[in-house]
DNA sequence: ATTTTTTGCAA
DNA sequence: TATTGCAAAAAAT
């Protein structure tokens, strides 16, 4: 635990591995980088505490690396070769990384001045906030053609306040004029709100990072220079901060020389990741799905999506004194008041005081309280119920119903965030609100989506891809069974269970189709016997007995799905079918249960991945064609996009966003969508 | 005050 | 002891 303290404090493992797994070759002998070495003590820690190893804590006091333990660690784990051999060649210090980048950044402070400015194609555009607000725009100027000789050593860059940002506004708006920028949604946004519009978006760094390699969360700017410009942009943060060149700054402005060097870090990460781009045959998946993808994404959150204030207010109220009902009744029940919320003072209660049989345990050791847990105790004593309905009505109100009425705008509408890093598998997430999570499944929860209403003179029209992960696993299994049933257009449930169960669709239970569909679903998560008979409340041999049966009647699924193993073992990533990569170097774990879980994600990656894929192809398509004064795309969901459609127009959208949505891409399935109409989206229905 | 844990909502 | 997310709330730090 000492050595945890001199060492960074870290705890995920995976996200290491898939980051340092996936420098590109050139780099690979090159973890030199202040960020390297962190990241590379990290994950070495986690690793010495897997292993119950003990380190040197003597040598580590004395800032030295205990090498002895770090040899020990790789000898024992296979999969750790390639860092083996780096640490055989690491005797001396590390050769210096590049900590300085030779800029110089102008002020312009006239319009006459701004008007004259080199605004060329190429160009970087880095904004430049002070208290989180965007003060101006450092920009530097695409390459000159007309420039004699060599390019000057030193880059030349200029800051323009955002009063002057006016005399930029044509260039900014003019799709011909190609720029650069670093979260480019984000400056897109920020450019918006000052009254700007940004177009010709051509490279960010940031997508291109998320391309190449998806670590489950968006590296920084100063993450990205280190891993392929070993560039270090915090030396020169903190080279400032700490008194160098520049610390004694007396004009109170903005810091432009680390603006001018993200800037140039910018310019450059362009040439290099393309080249890694290029070399992964994975450039028209930066160019052509996710670049285009930024504006149509930007449009959707500027819209956003029209609530309903009173409605959620009301139902707020309604909810609160629900609450305080069960309260009264779950303390009468515990005879004591506690927080029911507490899941520790709940199990104490449910377990200690009322005796209650303990089901499962949480990971600590506690008890669980979860609601799977809690639906099995409901016989046992009358608290539970009103336990799960305090839950469940706590939930909506909290998360839901109160939770929204401070995100809505002063235009009445809410504003959600599409963020297309944020998922390693290729999907898009949401936030503030997440959008992507309304609730639906229970009668209560779906009370909420009243509250999500169509503008006046507008309906909501909502398209969804039916079934489309196991669409994409029959293209990529190619299972003969499986093709034919989407291709007869059979309800795909019924037709697996027809199948596994020997039926005829016609004598196909409720039960068993039930059955069946968990199968689908189980199958596209890299289910295990375990988990299936858990999820049908059956026992592991019956579940073990259906999925043999499965996988005998569709036998190219088993083959495919353990080729996609195979492959990720091999080269260490999973491929979708438009080139999007998911590493998993955790398949080569010696931790059995870490092995697992990164085959489940490799089984579940290039499906669901591919899916992703499709879902974005059609969203840009759609946005190219959706005329403005028809409507609208507000929302994603993953499988299912959500229109505001001007109602004369209706009819021509819907016809309009099916063919789009089922034309993106010739599998060897049909693509089907189901399109629903609606004034709110708890009233859409076909 | 910030991070971690538990829980629960969606596709 | 099924995949991917985001977030609230309590507890832990």
């Amino acid at each position: 635990k000492t050595a945890s303290r001199l060492l960074a404090d870290f705890n995920d493992l995976d996200g290491v591995f898939s980051h340092l797994e996936s420098y590109p070759p050139r780099l690979r002998s090159n973890l030199t980088t202040h960020r390297d070495q962190v990241l590379l003590n990290r994950s070495l820690m986690a690793l010495v505490d897997d292993l119950d190893l003990e380190v040197d804590e003597e040598r580590l006091r004395r800032g030295e690396p205990d090498w002895a333990t770090i040899k020990e660690v790789f000898d024992r784990l296979e999969f750790a070769t390639l860092w083996k051999r780096l640490l055989d060649q690491e005797g001396g210090p590390p050769p210096p990384t590049k900590s300085t980048v030779e800029v110089a950044v102008r002020p312009v402070d006239s319009a006459a001045d701004a008007a004259g400015l080199p605004l060329r194609s190429g160009m970087v555009l880095e904004p430049v906030h002070e208290s989180g607000r965007l003060v101006g725009l450092v920009v530097l100027p695409g390459p000159d053609p007309s420039a004699a000789g060599p390019a000057p050593s030193a880059a030349e860059a200029y800051y323009v306040p955002a009063a002057l940002l006016v005399h930029l506004a044509p260039a900014l708006a003019d799709p011909a004029v190609e720029h650069s920028a670093y979260k480019a949604k984000e400056l897109r946004q920020e450019l918006h709100g000052l009254g700007y519009r940004l177009e010709g978006l051509a490279f960010d760094p940031e997508l291109a990072g998320y391309i190449i390699g998806p670590a489950g969360r968006s590296e920084t700017l100063e993450d990205l220079a280190a891993r392929f410009l070993s560039l270090d942009l915090t030396a020169i943060e903190s080279g400032k901060a700490a008194g160098g060149q520049g610390a004694f700054d007396f004009s109170g402005g903005p810091d432009l020389e680390v603006a001018g060097a993200r800037a140039v870090a910018v310019r450059d990460l362009r040439a290099a990741m393309e080249a890694d781009l290029e070399d992964r045959d994975q450039m028209s998946l930066l160019a052509e799905m996710e670049l285009p993808l930024v504006g149509v994404l930007a449009r959707m959150e500027q819209y956003g999506i029209g609530v309903d204030r009173h409605y959620l207010k009301k139902m707020g109220a309604e909810f609160r004194a629900d609450l305080a009902g069960l309260e009264t009744r779950i303390h009468e029940e515990a005879g004591g008041s506690f927080n029911i919320k507490s899941s520790l003072q709940l199990g104490d209660v449910l377990f200690g005081r009322l005796g209650l049989p303990v089901v499962k345990k949480t990971p600590r050791g506690t008890p669980s309280t979860a609601a799977a847990v809690l639906e099995k105790l409901e016989d046992a004593h009358p608290i539970v119920a009103l336990v799960l309905r305090y839950r469940e009505v706590e939930k909506l109100r909290g998360t839901y119903v109160e939770g929204y009425i401070p995100l809505i705008g002063p235009d009445e509408r809410i504003h959600a965030r599409f963020n297309q890093t944020g998922a390693a598998t290729g999907r898009l997430s949401s936030d503030r609100p997440n959008l992507q999570n309304i609730p639906v499944r229970s009668e209560l929860g779906r009370t909420v989506r009243r509250a999500f209403v169509a503008a006046d003179g507008h309906r909501f029209v909502v398209a969804d891809y039916s079934q489309i992960e196991l669409r994409i696993l029959a293209h990529l299994s190619k299972d003969p069974g499986l093709l034919e049933a989407f291709t007869a257009g059979d309800d795909i449930h019924t037709a697996t269970a027809a199948r596994v169960f020997g039926l005829t669709p016609d004598t196909v239970t409720t039960e068993t189709r039930r059955r069946a569909k968990a199968i689908n679903f189980g199958l596209l998560y890299g289910m295990e016997a375990y988990g299936l008979a858990d999820r049908l409340k059956i026992g592991r041999q019956e579940a073990q007995e259906h999925m043999d049966t499965y996988f005998q009647q569709f036998p190219d699924v088993r083959e495919y799905l353990a080729e996609v193993v195979r492959e990720a073992r091999r080269d260490g990533y999973t491929t979708t079918l438009f080139g999007r990569r998911r590493y998993l170097p955790e398949l080569l774990s010696g931790n059995w249960r870490t092995r697992q879980m990164a085959e489940r994600m490799a089984l579940n990656a290039p499906v669901q991945g591919s899916a992703a894929d499709v879902m974005k192809i059609a969203m840009i398509e759609l946005d190219r064609r959706l005329a403005p004064d028809q409507g609208r795309m507000l929302l994603q969901i993953h499988d299912e996009l959500v229109f505001e459609i001007r109602e004369p127009a209706v009819e021509a959208a819907v016809r309009l966003v099916r063919e789009a949505m089922e034309g993106v891409v010739e599998l060897d399935v049909p693509l089907t969508v189901d399109v629903g109409i609606g004034p709110d989206l708890a009233s859409v229905k076909a």
